[in-house]
DNA sequence: AAGTCAAATGCAATTAGGTTGCAGCCGGAG
DNA sequence: CTCCGGCTGCAACCTAATTGCATTTGACTT
């Protein structure tokens, strides 16, 4: 497959430029998370990872070192469990964007970058993170 | 105490005003958030409460329910522990505007209304409560 | 003032997520 | 090929969160 040795290669590069080793393990991750469109958790990635027989304290380890490092951004959504995402586009692009948590289902929505406009007072502050609570647009049809 | 009778006088308005039942613990639990100038959390709130002789599960639900009914602002630094602060203005409505959280000093400031405005793909959901995180404007600048 | 009932509390147990120490493994520099 | 330090697996351990249930009690009704 074209795709996926051509993905694992970036990461093998975004891996090295931070200096850190290139494991399987680090690979299975990145993979995974690449799969996922919406911020994971350290247990719900654990999860995922079951068949791979990598443990969880591995998982956790990583999820640190990776976010520690820039590879991985870190999402704190209110429930108490932080959550780590791959950014869009892995070069240019680091542009955190807003996330929306729904109060009902409880899945985590990423929103396009320009639908949460600062301005003002807000403006005056370094914000890093935007989040939204509430029902998102599946469960207001429902 | 004057001042004492007065506050709690306050305190079992908000509460009867919610549809919330007034309790000794309750008021005990507000006098002690009122006490303190930054937001706290669970296990540092149940132990400041130790010779009340209130129950951990006590403060625990109370500080959930209170923050469900508004009146507290449950705030979450990067440590994935959630706290708990009483509004310096406690307004009638208190999730109808934005809070900064800021994750160097902890406090929760409020923020005018306009200040952030959503748009396009987010208005297709039913946001309840707009939260941000960053450093504040008066640990930019100090 | 007494009666009533759901809300609230106390107590105890349990789950969950995070974190760490250590021995053995392995990536990659020399 | 060899060696070293980073990385992994395993197994605890800790802290915070969460829940079930019997009992108490606030606040409304009579």
């Amino acid at each position: 497959m074209k795709a996926s040795s051509r993905r694992d290669h970036d990461f093998r590069d975004l891996l090295t430029s931070r200096g850190l080793r290139v494991t399987e393990q680090r690979l299975l991750l990145l993979r995974k998370l690449a799969d996922v469109t919406s911020p994971i958790s350290h247990p719900e990635l654990t999860e995922r990872m079951a068949g791979s027989g990598m443990d969880r304290a591995t998982v956790y380890r990583n999820l640190l070192t990776l976010a520690e490092a820039g590879v991985l951004v870190r999402a704190q959504l209110g429930d108490n469990v932080s959550r780590f995402e791959l950014p869009r586009t892995m070069s240019s692009d680091h542009s955190r964007h807003p996330h929306l948590v729904c109060t009902e289902c409880g899945n985590v929505r990423c929103l396009p970058s320009g639908t949460v406009k600062l301005r003002g007072e807000a403006t005056k502050n370094e914000v890093s993170e935007v989040q939204l609570r509430g029902r998102c647009a599946a469960c207001v049809n429902a």
